[in-house]
DNA sequence: CGAAACGTTGATATCCTTCAACATGAGTGG
DNA sequence: CCACTCATGTTGAAGGATATCAACGTTTCG
């Protein structure tokens, strides 16, 4: 979803990304000035640390929304998600999907894959993005030669499963209208620390059709669900654009989890 | 629970558990010779490996079936699961709870703990069980010395996050009779690798709303599911011992997906 | 033998799905 | 700028899958 498609409103809000705009082109070769790394959100690294992260990185890729990312059953590299968003799933032979996380800017992607012989899941680009790439046979030399890095990458693996986990409970323990709090809540939160969020807006570039997959509903009860919860006022989400009114409420409407969250790493 | 306590059919084949018996307590100490790491499922370690960490290895722990092994919110040390079956699972604030995975021998326990401040889950003892503890404290060392040891460990979270992508799959997506049909399979298949199955029966020490739990259903409608299959004759499960009687059937109800399994490392 | 935990069963209620139709909005080409 | 088209979102009605309720059976252990 390139910016000139999206709606009108959203595309307003379009600097609300922090992707480089064009301009900031060079950003991209530096890894000491990556506009990621240097939110408040990230661990601070020294600069050898930076420098050896970005001899690892091979190049910079981009895809456009829509376009797969990681193929389930093929191998796949290692990625740092630099902008837009993606999303992880699984697909049951009879062609079911489950969407497994949603993958934010700075959220490491392919570890799995990278460890194992192959992905067993696929990745999909929701928006445009762009991937810093980091060739699966340097992580060993990671680990080698970096052992603070490799806690780190170990540390970012075990935050994904603990989102699986959270993914999981919402789905096997909460009812829909819970779910739905629960998706909202979990996604404003982190994209909040990632200064995706102006004015309790941000760009939600997840359709129905997304939501229904990762919470375990149908698409019409998924929208009659949504539409109830904005008619009760506690958040407006249309156009592609979210907006928080009543944190508190949905926090309480999806029995949400109290949650701190560390400077984390990025490698 | 006891071997004591086990219905006779399931006493019988108490032999089938892969714990030492209380003559075999030597081997608690000496990590070379430990009957799990010896299992063909596991890879094979050079001596200094092994020895290294057996050094990391502050002790050995027993708990009773039923009692806490990690309490969510707080620390906990880093463990590997000796013998016995536990469960890994997150309670809502109403009370509802989600089994995240169950634990055999060989699985890692506590990582996530260990890396973040503290549990962000709740850890039982489902049968009595024995674990090997590394004081998290002691990790970072393993890092910093043993890279590649390191590198399984990474390994081995990944691998855990991969069953809950399973898992999560399973309740999102698939239906009542899929569900116990997918978490059979999954389980049969776990223990299968770890020598726990003998004619192909092997102890299973979940009660029903163990499954209920585990898969997001209700108590009654899990058990009227699991004797549905049961009449089909694809499994039998009575007294905690199941037995499998038509694995392809039940993988194709499941809507499994076919998995290669490694021989994979053990910390 | 009694108690407690666990499993089983039928009846009823509800949440969620499916089906089908329609509405809206965004991109496209005239 | 309008008309067209496709993707996406919306709505009501009906059906099905699962939950809840309540009672009873069975196993295990004290």
């Amino acid at each position: 979803m390139e910016i000139q498609r999206l709606p009108r409103a959203a595309r307003q809000l379009a600097r609300l990304r922090i992707e480089p705009t064009p301009g900031e082109n060079r950003l991209r070769v530096n890894c000491r000035a990556c506009p990621v790394r240097n939110l408040p959100a990230f661990k601070k690294l020294s600069d050898d640390r930076i420098d050896f992260i970005q001899s690892m990185k091979s190049h910079h890729l981009q895809f456009d929304a829509g376009s797969w990312i990681i193929h389930a059953g093929q191998a796949a590299e290692l990625y740092t998600l630099f902008s837009g968003w993606a999303f992880r799933f699984k697909t049951l032979p009879d062609g079911r999907r489950q969407i497994l996380n949603f993958i934010l800017p700075g959220d490491l992607l392919g570890l799995q894959a990278s460890l194992f012989s192959d992905a067993l899941y696929d990745v999909v680009a929701l928006t445009d993005v762009e991937l810093c790439v980091f060739p699966r046979n340097k992580l060993w030399s990671l680990f080698e030669r970096m052992p603070d890095l490799a806690f780190d990458t170990t540390w970012l693996g075990a935050r994904e499963e603990s989102q699986v986990d959270d993914n999981l409970t919402t789905v096997g323990a909460r009812s829909a209208t819970e779910r739905v709090a629960a998706l909202i809540i979990g996604l404003y939160r982190r994209a909040d620390l990632l200064g995706m969020v102006a004015d309790k807006t941000l760009l939600f570039p997840l359709g129905q059709q997304h939501v229904a997959d990762a919470l375990g509903l149908s698409l019409v009860h998924t929208n009659k669900t949504i539409n109830r919860l904005k008619r009760m006022g506690v958040f407006d989400l249309s156009h592609g654009l979210l907006t928080m009114q009543n944190f508190g409420v949905l926090k309480r409407i999806a029995q949400a989890f109290d949650i701190e969250i560390a400077p984390r790493p990025l490698i």
